[in-house]
DNA sequence: AACACTATGTTTAGTGA
DNA sequence: TTCACTAAACATAGTGT
């Protein structure tokens, strides 16, 4: 047989798949470090496998490791610079994410809306009643429980991160939050 | 001359960078999608040129402009598991978001106190203040001002979601707001 | 600047161990 | 399963227009 060219579509093999998605997978981050590194771009790349393991790229990592203490002035406001460029990248990931939002919303709408215009009674209770449960989810934006790798990552950030007091602000006092929803909906 | 491999480092000359940017930028966005499908997985790639201009792939946005109105019950709950994997994603990009500015405080503090202890006065309080100043950013992650791309997407965003009522909740009233920072700066 | 070309390097689908 | 291999497909750096 011929090594041919494929086609764009679901692989429906699984082995194939797995394998499929092991190469791309390592080929995609490569790219994108490649491209962060060649022209000096700010670069993110987030994929999920099917049972939501996390594999990701993002060219502001680049930045760990450094060693501080050596920093020249030179070096310290350089290294300032390039955090005005992370948290420009930070703040378009969430323009990003809200737009998915909006978007999961707007389908949503619609969805709920065709379904009860269809009347489908048998199956509609149960149907609105599960897209009020995504609904609630997007709205509120809760996370009960995570799975472990994400528990995981967060302590390790953590704890890379020693108490240091600044000002009078105590930073480790920090709360992080997220909240997405109407306004009576936040405590 | 040969054409021969290039190592991985800054392109120096402004014109090849952009060139390749263009067209490195164009290949990873391929592939992104190119590994979605093949593998029906969840993907991102977000890049950001150093004028600031985002250009991103999210593998969800195929479910965009499907023609809801011919939906069978089979199909919404096919839609419904796919709504699910999108709000992973959604969540998932705030770890990784989350993780990146817990980076850049520790970042920050290693520096401030790096910098404190080796006392260059004349230069001290110039540096600290600018550093607050970009704490603060991070902390209050407040959007003043916005590029213009940023404002006219998120405007075809809410033109496309059209007004509808479910439940006694108006979703077109929904306030979408991301807050970072110590809890007595939210108001 | 923005395209077309193409030699060369890189990625990967299929295979076999 | 997970590796290594390799032909073929693909991406792209340098070039020309």
């Amino acid at each position: 047989m011929v090594r041919g060219k494929i086609e764009i579509k679901r692989i429906e093999d699984v082995t194939s798949r797995h394998v499929t998605f092991s190469k791309r997978r390592k080929g995609l981050l490569k790219k994108a470090h490649e491209l962060s590194v060649l022209c000096d771009a700010q670069v993110a790349a987030i994929v999920f496998s099917q049972k939501g393991r996390l594999y990701d790229f993002a060219s502001s990592e680049k930045l760990m490791g450094q060693d501080l203490d050596s920093c020249s002035v030179e070096e310290l406001k350089e290294i300032t610079t390039k955090i005005e460029k992370s948290l420009t990248i930070v703040r378009s990931r969430k323009i990003v994410a809200e737009r998915e939002v909006l978007n999961d919303k707007s389908r949503l709408r619609q969805m709920v809306h065709t379904y009860i215009n269809q009347g489908h009674a048998s199956l509609k209770i149960e149907f609105v009643s599960s897209m009020k449960y995504l609904e609630n989810n997007m709205l509120s934006f809760q996370f009960e429980e995570q799975p472990l790798w994400i528990q995981s990552r967060s302590l390790e950030s953590e704890k890379s991160a020693p108490s240091c007091s600044c000002g009078n602000m105590n930073l480790s006092d920090v709360e992080t939050d997220l909240s997405i929803g109407l306004p009576q909906s936040r405590v």
